[in-house]
DNA sequence: TTGACGTATTCCTATGTCGGAATATGATTG
DNA sequence: CAATCATATTCCGACATAGGAATACGTCAA
């Protein structure tokens, strides 16, 4: 099976660095029509239209018609699902490391055994 | 240029969801050798053999010997800039709705101009 | 209406993916 | 040594990508 489509969800769509660049300008700076990202992202057209149309298509951008321009705004609430998870690591690097390598190498061999928090 | 190689970086190397549900098992269980994970991830050997070798390639497990066994150890802390990123999103969402709008709003339509934090 | 502008879409190509099957490598046991 | 176990690697095929160039589309202005 080939890689998943960007944009097929929030992970694979933020993979891409040019489509993080283009969340971070959004949040910066606010609501944004394609040729201001063009020019403040250093970008062709169409490769903005690209990365904007998969962003819209997950769900972290809205685009609303502004006469001939076409302005996009971001949707965070989007990025929560991937804030969700990888925050559950957080505990990890925050927190004593010696209580973590403890932990974590406390339990080494047991048989696969039912879930346990 | 194609899509970039999923080793290239954390934000790729995360993008797969059988690489995560690896973290997450790591993360939950401790350390763990190939044949464990084979088992409770319900996947190929060659499978997670691979996906563990796109976790170790960008720093996100580690290997040691032992035995004829490989015991594979998570390292959250390569994480963290993935984690750093999406946190500062957080503010969209936590913290009343409205003043975000409001904020985002406010600053809709001014020449490209010096970044303002 | 015509033309210019802003944006989206299509076509192309080089490339990277992921999984399965088969096989290689390396350590252990008999 | 031979057989076996645990893991890694290679080769394959189907497929999705990202960018560039060209172009289509929709709207505004003269």
């Amino acid at each position: 099976m080939p890689r998943a489509a960007a944009a097929a969800d929030v992970f694979n769509a933020v993979a891409e660095p040019r489509r993080r660049a283009i969340l971070d300008e959004l949040a910066r700076r606010g609501p944004r029509d394609v040729s201001r990202l063009v020019r403040s992202l250093h970008l062709s057209q169409p490769t903005v239209s690209k990365h904007l149309g998969v962003l819209r298509r997950v769900g972290l951008v809205s685009a609303t018609a502004e006469g001939r321009r076409r302005l996009y705004r971001l949707n965070a609430a989007g990025l929560r699902p991937m804030h969700d998870w990888v925050s559950r690591y957080e505990r990890f690097w925050t927190h004593h490391l010696d209580r973590i390598k403890q932990r974590a190498e406390g339990r080494v061999s047991h048989p696969d055994s039912p879930h346990v928090p």
